[in-house]
RNA sequence: GCUGGCGUAGCUCAACUGGCAGAGCAACGGAUUUGUAAUCCGUAGGUUCGGGGUUCGAUUCCCCGCGCCAGCUCCA
């Protein structure tokens, strides 16, 4: 007999041989029906495995992520079983779980069609019916090499190839398919069916762009149908909330073919949020201690080779201009402008911290296949900054970062933060001492925020750990904006100093921050967290006055030109057309509010008062309305989110 | 940059295997003076992404280029 360790800390005891599939039969059936593998001293492993020793074991259930990931690792293998039944001549590769779903990269002698597609999905949900069971074996590495050689499946051969010679393989087989992996899978074909096949793409064998190009399938599955509705419903969600899609619908930006990939026109629309959005940044860090400065979009190219950009930046920059006889160079950073600033004259210790603040547009040469919309571009504002201060001011100056962060991302509506930590990497630049201080610091300013952290051991610039704020938006996307990064670089190239208070020249330290990132791709995550519904502070029009009849053009112009002064973006609609055409047509426009106007409301000096959801606040006198729209501007809350997508187009 | 798909009116999309390039919405003109998500009638709108080729004839087939989309790659 032996003793096995259950996750809520019982002992049992069991025969030796004893599956996992017949321990959890012993904990619960309900247990070991849910059961898709286990976990024997935290190796995941499948059901069939049998206990030899005492273990501590677990069973992995269909609900759980690690019973998630096994599912959709074992319906990538049932794609390819798939895909090898209906194309015998297509040779497998590899096929992963990957977030949400899975993929699996063939070798197949033309790319996959969307019909292909729909035929493999309906092989698939067969082998689901036939329920076939999923065996694991084991077999010395050189058999399993004859054995894929002898299939003709040359990439399995290979990948076996790199495995350590004398060691053992696990192969899966289910039916006549059998593929090389180390599992854990579900027991049999039948465990699975929640899945739906989603693209083509192409992929490198082995991700190397030198190498043959396969034909990738993706595909999502969840563990209940539940689930995978829940997530093509967010797919649907996603492609509604499109950036591209509303930039256009709401005349708020632009990309031309024109003038050239990945450049962006920020048309009225667009440039009323982006107005607001900046006058908001410039208001915080002006309470925030910082001063804004403008440097040149130019700057001749040497300046890029002390600053090192030329040795490890230029491909992504853009190649250099010839100005008289020298090289010039459009920046794709700001910061050796500022560096520049902070050399001119002598420095104090008692001028540090320094806080200089740009909304500086840099220009990077991405490569044409990865132009997103406003996600990935050629052109964009920074919201950047550099701190220059002592080592002793670097605990501070962070967590003051953290807070002005933290504090403009959750004014924007963004409540979920996931904090990274990067540390130092193998190759880098400054003394064990810098870096352990800085380290430290910027853990003790994440704890004193009150945060948790991740930390990516060694995964910091060679220059300076840094921290990564990433946001959640509605829809549960993750995206990193902010970012906070130490320099021990810079400064020692350009060889700034100040004079300390012992009158010796000292090394300050730089910081790198952006709180936004990129203002472009900032606004794309913003109008697809609202869906387009910006609150009352950034709506590009925050009202509209409509009129029943021309008789009430007088009133309508009154409340207009009163909200107007008061500061409100508001504009009217006195077109001879029935209400419900001009509510249709503003609501589409995804106004916050619209104000109407009949003879009532002349009558009353009151407007009625319709929200974008449809919501009726009834009639409102004019001075009490203006201090609601304040009210409601100055404390950027923001009420009337997206609800139901759907209701837009009745 | 690479692979694949796509490119028709401002937008969304039609046009059987090569045979007169169309609809809805938007725009414009007129009528309508209207109470909480689409009033009616009319007009105009096109180098079918660009260039070349095959053909009696090309939106359709072929080649080259550009752009977009998905993915890969890259990402200080």
């Amino acid at each position: 007999m032996i003793e096995v360790r259950l996750p809520d800390g019982a002992v049992r005891t069991f025969p030796e041989g004893t599956t996992l599939r017949e321990v959890a039969g012993a904990i619960g059936s309900r247990l070991a029906k849910a059961a898709v593998a286990g976990s024997v001293d935290g190796r995941a492993v499948d059901l069939e495995y049998r206990l030899t020793t005492a273990a501590a074991v677990s069973v992995i259930t269909a609900d759980s992520e690690a019973g998630l990931e096994i599912i959709r690792h074992s319906t990538s293998h049932l794609m390819a079983q798939a895909v090898k039944e209906l194309f015998p001549a297509t040779q497998v590769t590899i096929g992963p779980a990957v977030e949400n779903g899975f993929y699996y990269d063939f070798a197949h002698d033309r790319p996959f069609t969307t019909e292909d597609l729909g035929l493999i999905e309906a092989r698939m949900r067969e082998l689901v019916k036939a329920d076939l069971p999923i065996t694991r074996e084991l077999l010395p590495r050189d058999a399993a090499i004859a054995l894929f050689r002898e299939m003709g499946e040359i990439f399995k051969t290979e990948i076996i190839g790199d495995i350590p010679e004398g060691e053992e393989v696990s192969l899966y087989r289910q039916g006549n398919f059998v593929d090389l992996c180390r599992g854990p899978h579900v027991p049999s074909t039948g465990r699975l069916g929640h899945f739906k096949l989603l693209s083509v793409a192409g992929a490198y064998w082995r991700g190397d762009s030198r190498n043959q190009q396969l034909q990738r399938l993706y595909g999502t599955a969840w563990a209940d149908e539940k689930g995978l509705k829940a997530y093509l419903h967010q797919l649907a969600e996603a492609e509604k909330r499109d950036h591209r899609r509303l930039g256009r619908e709401l005349e708020l930006f632009s990309l031309q073919e024109e003038a050239g990939g990945g450049l962006v026109f920020w048309h009225p629309m667009g440039s009323r949020v982006r107005h607001v959005i900046e006058e908001f940044w410039k208001q915080q860090h002006r309470e925030a201690g910082y001063e804004f400065l403008h440097t040149p979009h130019l700057a001749n190219r040497e300046l890029w080779r002390t600053s090192g950009h030329l040795d490890f930046y230029s491909e992504s920059m853009f190649n250099p201009l010839t100005v008289d006889a020298e090289q010039y160079q459009v920046r794709p950073m700001n910061c050796p402008f500022h560096i520049l600033i902070f050399r001119q004259g002598l420095r104090s210790y008692r001028e540090l911290p320094l806080r200089w603040a740009e909304l500086g547009t840099v220009y990077r040469y991405e490569m044409s296949g990865v132009l997103h919309g406003l996600f990935r571009v050629r052109g964009f504002t920074q919201d950047d900054a550099h701190i220059f201060c002592r080592a002793d001011q670097i605990e501070a100056e962070i967590e003051a970062i953290l807070e002005l962060t933290l504090a403009t991302l959750r004014t924007f509506g963004f409540a979920d933060f996931q904090i990274n930590l990067s540390t130092r990497p193998a190759k880098s630049v400054g003394s064990d001492a810098i870096w352990e201080k800085a380290t430290a610091a910027l853990r003790q300013a994440i704890a004193r925020q009150g945060l948790d952290h991740v930390e990516d051991v060694g995964g910091g610039a060679f220059y300076g750990p840094k921290i990564d704020v990433k946001i959640t938006d509605a829809i549960g996307r993750k995206w990193q904006c902010s970012t906070v990064q130490l320099d021990f670089n810079l400064p020692e190239r350009f060889d700034i100093s100040y004079i300390g208070e012992d009158g010796q020249r000292h090394r300050p330290i730089m910081i790198h921050r952006a709180l936004m990132g990129s203002l472009e791709r900032f606004f794309g995550v913003l109008i697809e967290h609202y869906a387009g519904h910006f609150p009352l502070w950034l709506a590009p029009v925050q009202a509209v006055v409509l009129t029943i009849t021309e008789a009430h053009d007088a009133w309508a112009e009154e409340v207009r030109r009163t909200l107007l002064a008061a500061g409100l973006r508001v504009e009217s609609d006195l077109r001879n057309a029935k209400v419900g055409y001009k509510i249709r047509e503003h609501t589409l426009k995804k106004v916050p509010y619209l104000l109407i106007i009949g003879d009532r409301e002349r009558q009353e000096r009151t407007v009625s008062l319709r929200g974008r959801q449809g919501k009726d606040f009834g009639a409102v006198p004019l001075a009490e309305l203006v201090s609601r729209l304040l009210t409601e501007t100055r404390t950027r809350t923001a009420t009337q989110g997206p609800g139901q997508l759907q209701e837009e187009t009745p």
